[in-house]
DNA sequence: AAAAGTACTTGTATAATGCAAGTTCTTTTA
DNA sequence: TAAAAGAACTTGCATTATACAAGTACTTTT
């Protein structure tokens, strides 16, 4: 037998998504990560969101269980950790990009720069290896 | 003050559509009436992920509410209610394209079509109008 | 008029989340 | 080199969300 082979609810690419993404916190990550260049437990905490200590920690050793992120000690300084993303991680960029335009599209209050959706509608590529050239 | 102006935990696009769809069931909602031709909740419970009633109950009031469905009544048979999404719902398509598209390269056990992958990377364009026409 | 179909609602147990406080380990400061 | 500060969690408990089983209301078919 091979359906839903991994525990999941079925073998559909939504639902896939949705049961590593399916929370109000896991993408937050993902975007700090991102856009944010955040990278440590204490920068997670301090988003507008106000994220829990306790959901922060769980959601970030989710991450690394997904593969999605990878923890490592920071050199710089031995009493912290750095998170950043994999390449699994960085190939959510087409669907933060899509959401981000859905968003700014459908949400007055969205704070997205003029320039994020500039760039997203003439030179969509290009704002993508932008963003990726960011993480390196 | 305009800070949050409707109850959201921020003005983060990322975060607007996680106020939405940030749970295990709303986007199986979605995918059902884009994808697979569902419009009544008798359908959508039949899905393979096994929603409780109350759980569908409560999404699609809620998506009724945030303005991505609406629901009419059946005029073939008027003990029954139909779904559709609105403007604002087909716009999430190239949303859940990228998604199709991250999952089914990262889940082994993904059940898309290979037909789906090679339109997806060869005619986009075409593939979104295909699935836009078909809901008409 | 009775049965079946469709769309929910309700009650209750379990699980997830939110909030405040405490712990552990490393680095800096006195 | 001992004390304080920084960073990353962990724990306990109250609140909220979800899951499961059962029941209700309205419409259509028999």
């Amino acid at each position: 037998m091979k359906q839903n082979s991994e525990n999941y609810r079925s073998n559909c690419p939504i639902n896939f998504v949705l049961e590593i993404f399916g929370d109000k916190w896991t993408l937050l990550i993902v975007r700090d990560l991102m856009f944010k260049s955040k990278r440590s437990y204490g920068e997670f905490l301090q988003s507008n969101e106000n994220i829990s200590t306790n959901i922060l920690a769980d959601r970030l050793q989710k991450l690394e269980a997904t593969g999605i992120a990878i923890k490592e000690i920071d050199k710089q300084n031995k009493s912290k950790f750095i998170y950043t993303l994999t390449e699994k991680g960085k190939d959510l960029l087409p669907i933060m990009l899509e959401i981000t335009a859905w968003s700014s599209k459908h949400d007055a209050t969205t704070n997205t720069p003029d320039s994020f959706i500039q760039a997203f509608e003439n030179d969509k590529a290009g704002l993508s290896s932008q963003i990726l050239d960011n993480l390196k």
